[in-house]
DNA sequence: GTACATTTAATGCGTGTGCAATATCTTGGG
DNA sequence: CCCAAGATATTGCACACGCATTAAATGTAC
């Protein structure tokens, strides 16, 4: 069995994580579907796109390094084309696989969002 | 302004925040899903009805240390008492309120429970 | 005592999510 | 060549959530 002694803080460190993440994703979320019309997800989306290099902008890739399933994934791809912010492509060498490319509006959008998303972290991500 | 050289570490707090809770909620959710037939909102709603003493388990002061919206808690009530974990019962001091009390099935029910959510939290949660 | 504001919980509605099933394409074996 | 197995992305479906609204009870001012 495993030490008792370690539940008690185990569980203060989840309910420590639990309120963090809450209390951040809650703001976060409102601010940046108030002011800039963006899911958390979304966003996530366009600041990994801005951030990675061009070969590594497959549906695949996106997923490898979120947190969202498949299909969260593709639907939140989808309306971020649907808004113009990025465009999908297909790719020519495996025909399964779908390239997804920022535009000029996503670009322009993730850094007015970017603002938004460091004001609401300094302001409600505690410090430790 | 703030200082720049912050920037980065925050972003990279909340990142890792971010991946932590996805890490640990995701396979917490569907642990307790699959065996318990309880979401995570329902689990630590009898969590907390368990550890506060008789006089505090109102709605509102349920609502008050957890991190739903008032909306989502009823109804995360609702579906307890449905399976009959909860009872509800109406306040006669103030008739707005609504006490919330544990049924006995509801505190088996948990007691099984906490068993699958320590052993997700020792198995997904870091140490640090 | 009646009218208005406040508090408390429930409900209508739209939406983002995960799971499972599907569609399309690639790869490997015969 | 063809067909089964695997990989990749999308879609059907049920559901938990938040926001805004509603319903009911309490409190307050006149």
């Amino acid at each position: 069995m495993p030490p008792m002694r370690s539940e008690g803080a185990l569980i203060e460190r989840w309910r420590s994580l639990l309120t963090s993440y809450n209390e951040v994703a809650g703001h976060l979320e409102r601010a940046l579907s108030d002011e800039h019309g963006l899911t958390l997800s979304e966003f996530e989306i366009l600041d990994r796109l801005v951030a990675q290099d061009c070969e590594k902008r497959r549906m695949q890739d996106l997923a490898a390094d979120m947190y969202l399933s498949q299909s969260a994934l593709s639907r939140a791809v989808a309306r971020l084309e649907k808004h113009g912010l990025v465009a999908r492509a297909l790719c020519e060498a495996d025909r399964r696989g779908v390239f997804v490319n920022l535009t000029e509006q996503g670009l322009a959008r993730h850094t007015a969002a970017r603002r938004t998303h460091l004001a609401i972290l300094a302001e409600h991500l505690q410090p430790a």
